[in-house]
DNA sequence: CTGGTCATGTAACCAGTTACATGATTAC
DNA sequence: GTAATCATGTAACTGGTTACATGACCAG
């Protein structure tokens, strides 16, 4: 990539514009609840991070914040500028980055698998497979219909796999 | 959960609890390079992360430091202790984080499909799926069977997923 | 009007990153 | 013997976390 290094974003940021650009006109506290909202519960969406990263966006050209007020108390109202949008669109084209595997806690753990018993082994399969389909109802509101059978396809996948692997005689 | 907290650990922590319970005695170089080895690609296995890491796991009295040498080199080895062993097996068979969906590069730009164009998205998919493709062969040399058919499962589900996406009319 | 929650932040801490330093080992 | 790389670290920076502070709003 010979991109400006100025538009380089990472995977929060990336997030965040994005909500920013689908949001129109919003408060860092509206990122923060769409974070926590999201069902990706990978950021935690705390207002640590979110506020001093509005301001990040917004010192790099990025975003542009104007002071206003949300009834009596006052806020500020970010709006994505033309370079953040250009920022945003190549972070979302990134084929890149977007084929990553990212990280998976199931495959960190099962990296070590010999050092389970097979009862253990047997117990973990189960209690992650219960877990795994309660995930199916919990789709995020915002996430657009292909984020969403994203979402499921990797719920589907799961649960064949453990299937196998906890049907008898495997 | 009613675990003694100096026993809790974080996904890194296990994942370098569960090496070196798996190698004997190693030195942090040694778990450095298998981070970097890791198909995860999520932690970088950096020297600045992995030293400190493993001081720290000593500190706690999760695993024990013996000053020794490598041929004329000094350095330390390191050997998990029972309550590092109690540690490791608790992260192990937490199902609760194991059932848990990470972090999803793909997901999370697929959040804001609606800000491309048709042609972008065409082209998004496009490349996810060549570099997909070549995932396949990258299985690392240390993982079990069962990781590495999660791993094939993931490629499997991202390419049926894509392809479905990709066909005409749809 | 008072207790709880919402909204907008700030501060201190913590863990992981890149970049650097240094000495041992290996290749040529 | 000298250059490249391996092995063992350290230091400064970055960015995300929890915890806190403060004032607005709302339910009884």
């Amino acid at each position: 990539m010979t991109l400006p290094a100025n538009l380089e974003l990472s995977d929060m940021e990336g997030a965040a514009l994005g909500l920013i650009a689908s949001a129109g006109p919003v408060t860092s506290y509206a990122v923060v609840r769409e974070f926590v909202a999201s069902p990706s519960e990978f950021w935690s969406g705390s207002a640590g991070a979110v506020y001093p990263l509005m301001r990040r966006l917004a010192a790099r050209g990025l975003v542009v914040g104007r002071a206003g007020a949300q009834g009596r108390r006052k806020a500020t109202w970010y709006t994505v500028t033309p370079a953040g949008s250009d920022a945003l669109k190549a972070w979302l084209l990134d084929a890149d980055r977007a084929a990553g595997m990212g990280f998976d806690p199931l495959r960190t753990r099962l990296a070590f698998a010999s050092l389970m018993t097979d009862a253990e082994r047997q117990d973990l399969l189960e209690g992650v497979t219960r877990r795994t389909a309660a995930l199916a109802d919990a789709g995020g509101p915002g996430e657009t219909a292909e984020a969403r059978e994203l979402h499921q396809s990797w719920i589907d996948m799961r649960l064949a796999w453990l299937k196998r692997l906890l049907a008898p005689g495997v």
